[in-house]
DNA sequence: TAGATTGTTAATCGATTAACAATC
DNA sequence: TAGATTGTTAATCGATTAACAATC
């Protein structure tokens, strides 16, 4: 299933996941036109800002359910709240971090999640040398209090950043205690989990990206590494 | 153009960009298999590890330009050996870290990066009270020495990991130094640069998809954040 | 040989893009 | 009214999936 489905009133409608995804970028480019006190925004404003084709705007658009005005372009407010209420984005929800290591503890620290609604409360890790500490003013409890603080605060989301070996492990650990949607950040793909939602940062796929259109540039140009690599090495 | 080039022997073939996305999962998949002694492995057995369907195992791999062998499967080593030379990771690269913030540290002290050919070499930050630190065993050197350190290294690629109002400005600033790709994990949506790779790793499209996904089945459920908040609150 | 699995060719599916009448 | 822009309907494009002959 490729589709998401939100309710909006009475009818429910389905998203296409890459209009999803764009959705976001929308959200930006529109608060800057707020900002700018543009009232109304027409899709080819908001394309050219993004670099796609309007007609993709108005479709994606459409799908959120707001209607333009010929002539006029969208009311930038009622946009905004269509899609933030789309995204699920116009109610916070509280979220643990599992493995406050340096990228756990760089998750909890960035600020502009509060913007996507997302507001990270703890976070768990099984080191005994960690748990106590405070992270940008958010504690580091026992992996053994996860569950308790999930039921007793009814947090549905979890933030998986444990080493890849222990991912597998802790996502089930994370099924068992009522988280319903993990945010994976560990490169271990994992089995699908009845009931739970799993959303995977995947920086392989991201740096297989760029690297292989870094390689196939070399590729074209006759230029490669091991050229360049003869003149004289220098320390950093 | 949503093509990647790579030059394999003579020919230039070009792999659809979701079939890149996939290669790094194969490759983690055929590595388990190889070190479980397999010489050759089906593409059912690939699939079914992957949760992915056989058949666009096989289209993949056709890019990738193995041929696997009717009633055995695929030659483990080879394969392996072809996406990585798909991927550009046969040969590892130097990368450097814009924006040694927490992120940036992070990033840095990532072991994985090594198997995808990606070496971190040292960190930039224009803050002087960070410069002059390490982390992981790298430097944290000034940005005023960027641009003198991308062309003495060749250093290809930067990591994008400043505050997004220095987004745009950190992009063009490596640019300027000759870096050749960006990896952006800053929420700027960066406009085109002239002969510079770009690849984001956008957070909030990723996250974009996690809450449609939880927000529609709390529609579906009927259970609302609004009513699990009736019970008394706990503190953490 | 029989069974398993590949690789090719065709069908399907879904997303993007184009064209243009409707409308402010 | 004239100009701008929407939203709909159709065309295109590309990726996934299906079917099956070829082959080890």
């Amino acid at each position: 299933m490729l589709r998401s489905y939100a309710m909006t009133e009475d009818r429910q409608i389905s998203i296409a996941l890459p209009t999803i995804r764009r959705l976001p970028m929308y959200v930006a480019v529109l608060e800057k036109a707020l900002q700018d006190g543009q009232t109304h925004a027409s899709s080819s404003q908001i394309a050219g800002a993004l670099g796609l084709e309007s007609i993709q705007v108005r479709k994606d658009l459409a799908a959120v359910g707001v209607v333009g005005q010929p002539g006029v372009g969208f009311p930038v407010g009622e946009l905004i709240a269509a899609i933030e209420k789309s995204l699920g984005w116009d109610n916070a929800s509280d979220a643990f971090v599992i493995g406050a290591g340096h990228l756990g503890t760089a998750l909890a620290g960035y600020r502009g999640f509060a913007r996507y609604g997302l507001n990270i409360v703890a976070l768990f890790d099984s080191d005994p040398a960690k748990v106590g500490q405070t992270v940008h003013g958010k504690k580091i409890l026992p992996m053994e209090k996860f569950a308790d603080l999930v039921a007793r605060l009814h947090v549905r989301i979890a933030i998986l950043t444990v080493p890849a070996e222990a991912a597998t492990e802790s996502a089930a650990l994370a099924a068992e205690a009522g988280i319903k949607a993990l945010w994976n950040f560990t490169p271990t793909k994992l089995a699908p989990i009845d009931g739970v939602i799993v959303e995977r940062v995947d920086l392989a796929a991201s740096l297989a990206v760029l690297s292989s259109r870094l390689a196939s540039l070399v590729g074209a140009s006759g230029a490669t590494r091991a050229q360049a690599a003869d003149e004289p090495e220098s320390e950093v």
